[in-house]
DNA sequence: TCTAAAAACTAAAACGTTATAGATTTTTCT
DNA sequence: AGAAAAATCTATAACGTTTTAGTTTTTAGA
């Protein structure tokens, strides 16, 4: 101890280029590997050395290089984003990967953005990262009921969360928005306003949320006795003109119809407008991704789905996955409340 | 030669675990640099060696292991997008986010999201990347005329490239928006229409493509003989009710404003809403971040921002800064034109 | 045919980290 | 006090790559 105090006064000054292990161990007088176990908490090096070595660590502002960790442990510390390839156009989904990539600053790991095309196979960006060991773990957006990323993710043990929930959601950490209970809100709203006749725009595809919409939706106008039709939604990566079309000609083709329900607010918007050209008077309730639709006319109905919200617990729940391999998936669901409701 | 072609016939068959160049080494008999030579093309390799090896890479499929470049070159083969906070709310930021991602699976790079927080110093991020070798080059958007981490990457020569022009732009790879030609375009175009009185929104912050706006804008003004007066905008991060409600009130302040220019899609509904609630009738020309403002009443005419087009430009012309760390920096200016024209 | 030069390859080392096994010191027990 | 046990620390090796300084082989020159 008596060798290490005559530097303790200049450390800092001594120190040249990018402090690392050896950096330590030749200020501490210490060998390398037991500054490593002492930095990890490892239980068999002293109190007193581990406060020692924590010390000169924070005063020199040593950063363990990532290079070496993961060369030698094979960790990665990157968690990897796959960007499906219509979800850029949608307006929440840098909120999403802003709110993911906070989250993840409170840890060591990082976040990297993998998008692929629209005609690339799917599998073919995860099996890169599985294979390669590009990253520690993966979160998926727009997953499918039966998506067959997630099945092999869950066959490679390859930790990973979800945004969306699959037929595979009791074995996999995810957030989901509750569809379901967004269905009955919007039908007892719009039958409290004395709507009578509904229709809801759900996708063609079978989409586990369009499930959980209607679900929810068709037990509420039974409860209330108003009448639910669904009609079939455009393909979400339609371009944005022929959404509007086809939207406009599914509420001339349903003439009784007096309220709409839909999945995303661009199609809440291109119902409106839709609408509005058909000279009919409708009221519709979307799930709003931005907040200007309310700047819209007609007015829309909205519920705020939360992809900050979201993002932050796909980061956590992928975060515990990598941590606790064994444990049970972290699962979130947001209902939506009053809170969320907009009719301005 | 002969000692190899025992081997060529079951070559992969032979591979277990990941491929490295001990692998290769082994299959081709020659020693670990002379195959990392090989691969990398270097002079002093025979041709007939090179075409051996890149064959049994190609056959059993070898990736360069990440973490050994890079802790041996100290190359990351990362690029990190620094993300701005209010950048996370704007519809066309995933777009950018997904395109230069894109842009990148060409090359070695992977791309990182590095947002910071409104509290946050917004050199913190920047200072860690460069200070801790977190990345190769970063990308910024939403940079300032006078924007200090500019300052400090061009000080340190740490690669970087811009979304939006600086004050030190001749020194450094950008992408912008030609906001003085979208000035001129708009201003003709509401002459044309008729209009005599433009208002044009511009932001309060000394921002350099509100002065490019104002500066095409008012020359176009005085070509045509209209008049354009300049409003203080709203401040980019307050929150959307408090937009409009300002924007409605500038809109009022200005009774005989008979057009409005704005410089985003949120302004430019903001304005609408705030006009009709004034009973007031205006053009609004806005340039467009998503194309849902068409659905919009009134109708807004729009400019399209093409975000993808950034985002897959500043991705080449980062690469291009780094394999060529002299070269001069690559530079690109969205033109507006008729094709990305709106009055639907 | 012998030597010098050029071409093609290899051995050793290093980047920074951590795991394993072993060495030393200190404590505990008889 | 001496031996066994526990606590603390260290030496060595390895992850996969590339750079530097050689060494061997081939070609060219006399």
């Amino acid at each position: 101890m008596t060798d290490a105090g005559k530097n303790t006064n200049t450390i800092a000054a001594q120190v040249t280029g990018k402090p690392t292990l050896k950096t330590i161990s030749k200020l501490s007088g210490l060998a390398v590997p037991t500054v490593s176990r002492a930095l990890s908490d490892a239980p068999d090096i002293s109190e007193k050395t581990k406060k020692k070595i924590r010390e000169i660590a924070a005063e020199i502002g040593y950063v363990p290089n990532r290079a070496g960790v993961r060369l030698r442990t094979g960790k990665t510390l990157v968690i990897s984003l796959i960007l499906a390839p219509d979800s850029e156009l949608m307006p929440h989904t840098a909120q999403l990967i802003g709110s993911i990539a906070r989250a993840l600053r409170e840890t060591p790991y990082h976040l990297n953005v993998t998008p692929y095309l629209p005609d690339d196979d799917p599998m073919k960006p995860i099996r890169q990262i599985v294979e390669n060991r590009l990253a520690d773990a993966v979160i998926l957006n727009r997953t499918q009921a039966d998506d067959p990323r997630v099945a092999y993710l869950l066959e490679k043990q390859f930790p990973f969360a979800t945004h969306g929930r699959t037929n595979m959601s009791d074995r996999h950490a995810y957030f989901d928005y509750d569809n379901a209970a967004f269905g009955d809100f919007a039908v007892r709203h719009l039958a409290a306003r004395g709507r009578k006749r509904i229709a809801l725009l759900a996708p063609k595809q079978n989409q586990l949320y369009a499930t959980h919409m209607i679900e929810g939706a068709l037990a509420a106008a039974t409860d209330c006795g108003v009448s639910l039709t669904v009609l079939d939604d455009v393909d979400s990566d339609a371009r944005i003109d022929e959404i509007r079309a086809a939207i406009a000609l599914r509420v001339k083709d349903n003439p009784d119809v007096d309220a709409l329900i839909t999945a995303s607010g661009v199609a809440a918007m291109a119902a409106a407008a839709g609408a509005k050209s058909a000279g009919r008077e409708v009221d519709i309730f979307g799930k709003e991704a931005t907040s200007i639709l309310r700047f819209c006319n007609p007015n829309i109905l909205t519920l705020r789905e939360d992809a900050a919200r979201a993002g932050a617990f796909l980061a956590e729940a992928v975060v515990a996955a990598l941590n606790d391999p064994l444990g049970a998936p972290k699962q979130g669901l947001q209902v939506p409340s009053e809170a969320d409701f907009n009719l301005a």
